[in-house]
DNA sequence: CGTCACATGGCAAGCGTTTGCCAAAATTTG
DNA sequence: CAAATTTTGGCAAACGCTTGCCATGTGACG
């Protein structure tokens, strides 16, 4: 009744013994096949399969210096926009024979900070993405871990990043198509690097094509705070918006609908990131959509690469975006 | 501008120097603060923040045979149902302070049963949700670690499981009160355990309601079986379909609207997990929510415990579930 | 057949911690 | 004030693995 927990698993010594060879031998066969005689090889994997042998990750971690793992930083695991980046950073750490660490940081700062340091010594490095750390403690935190960025530039550091403005341009060239001489974006949290950078690409777009752009918010990414931004869409009667993202614009548009006003014929709207449900929302939303399964792959290809490497020099990679049109941004309304 | 990677970190000998202490007495400070004087200890936590040491997590793990570290294994991350799960367990292992890694087995039982075995040495305990293997390999696998199952019942594991029972009968009475004679499930995986559950509750509760169940698949629960499935729904004439979950169940709904079949006016729909997405999609979903937050919770918990106690005693715990009743779903059709 | 090079395996040190044990110092007790 | 006890800190041995170095055995070459 009382099993004490697990058993006790085999070590390397166990198998050097019941295999009659020094632990070392079994340490090359597993690690440097070359080094030690084929039929050797063979009879310690043999005898480490039947003893269920697998090595220690923590003691060659401590040997080694080297963990074969890697975190992923992320400020809310739910957030469907990176579940993308999850699953592309799996599978290229996959690629990479690494294990990847998921780490939660609830959209608070300080649990960053204190993450990156706890974890630190554990882990080979760390893909952090759209931090909300200020330059100056990331540059900081850079010079005890390897550090790949993901949706945040920071000069020095390595940062896989989405060409918001090639993308923004599209937007506003879309809207401008379909008659609209303004529209409004719908802005998120103040430190959100990449909520900069859309409004900074919509702004100079917008003033590129001669379309007038209003920043409303800030607004909290999330399906709840909707109501007050469409309602604020509303009282400004604009026929377009922007919204920092699909979740954001997700929430308009159920607000919208509630209010009896037709997306798209009274106002179009357009979100980003292309999540999951913006296509079968109603109606479908036009979205700028990332390559976010990229972005993470890259992100770990990168530290694997200034891993062997030994240095930091990799610069910032920009990876394209994709305007997904689909029927919730349409003509302008007639005036 | 060669930079050779990141800094040495500062070890608990570095700090023992610094100090004028045995590194004995630094782990003492760190560990047993009760151990050492105080005014030592002070001493020891201020050259250590200065130093900006923290100590090695592999080290420790080494010498303890604990790593703190727990490993929650999903089938696929993108998948808005696990989301909650991995959010919940996320804020347990903070609560109980414990690191969580996030394994992603790609919906194949041979990575997972590799995943268990790589990863076995480096942690604490698994969570392992929804899992495809069977019995035997999961209870030999809990020799060597500690296991708590979700989703997934095995005798002489602890597990985590919704009330599938009572949940399926609330659907069936749910579609009978609303005239339905009959109805259709849309089966998922022939390896789901839960999908199993499912279609035993359904088909007692159809049972007992005097209604008739009808099985058709196996479909792969993605949004893009969904027109396989709604055809098949359409041919057969059926006045009700409860999906193996939200997201074929979305895809039906599309397919639906595609072929203009009224929902729920022609047919009503339900699904499976109320996942992110089914209180938006057109119509709203009639879905039975499981406590999925709650569910990765009280699993890390259980391994905590298990952790403490040394046991493996603990029970099946069974969570409630919940019908929420949305637009997708009501009065059959006058024949 | 002697010499050399190479293939192969073992020895032992060391990675950064923790911890059992002991010694010295400080404190209490009688 | 001596003896007993407690507090405090150091020593050194693990933990499981890797790896530089050395010793032996093998085959090739001259």
């Amino acid at each position: 009744m009382d099993q004490t927990g697990p058993r006790r698993r085999a070590t390397i010594t166990d198998v050097a013994l019941a295999a009659g060879v020094a632990p070392s031998t079994v340490s090359r066969a597993f690690t440097r096949p070359g080094r030690v005689n084929h039929r050797t090889r063979e009879l310690v994997l043999e005898v480490a399969e039947r003893l269920g042998y697998s090595p220690n990750p923590a003691a060659q971690a401590l040997e080694s210096g080297r963990s074969r793992t890697v975190a992923l930083v992320v400020p809310d695991i739910t957030n469907p926009y990176f579940a993308g980046v999850i699953k592309g950073a799996e599978r290229g750490a996959a690629k990479a024979g690494l294990t990847l660490v998921l780490a939660d940081t609830q959209e608070n700062p300080a649990n960053e900070e204190q993450l990156l340091r706890r974890l630190g010594p554990a882990v080979d490095g760390f893909v952090v993405t759209a931090t909300r750390l200020p330059d100056d403690t990331l540059r900081a935190a850079a010079e005890l871990n390897r550090i790949v960025l993901v949706n945040r530039a920071c000069r020095g550091l390595t940062s896989i990043v989405a060409d918001y403005d090639t993308g923004t341009r599209q937007i506003v060239t879309h809207l401008a198509s379909h008659g609209h001489r303004s529209f409004v974006f719908l802005g998120g949290p103040p430190e959100s690097w990449s909520g900069a950078r859309r409004w900074a690409g919509l702004r100079a777009a917008a003033e590129a094509h001669g379309l007038t752009a209003t920043r409303f918010g800030p607004y909290t990414p999330t399906i709840d705070s909707g109501p007050a931004a469409a309602d604020a869409v509303i009282a400004a009667g604009a026929t377009a918006v922007v919204a920092h993202n699909d979740v954001l614009a997700i929430g308009v548009l159920r607000r919208l609908a509630e209010r009896r006003v037709a997306v798209p014929e009274d106002v179009s709207v357009v979100g980003f990131d292309n999540v999951f449900g913006s296509d079968f929302c109603h109606p479908p939303l036009t979205t700028l959509a990332e390559r976010t399964e990229e972005a993470g792959a890259r992100a770990i290809e990168a530290l694997a690469h200034q891993a062997s490497r030994g240095t930091q020099d990799t610069p910032a990679r920009v990876l394209p975006t994709q305007l997904v049109v689909r029927a919730s941004s349409g003509t302008a309304p007639a005036r």
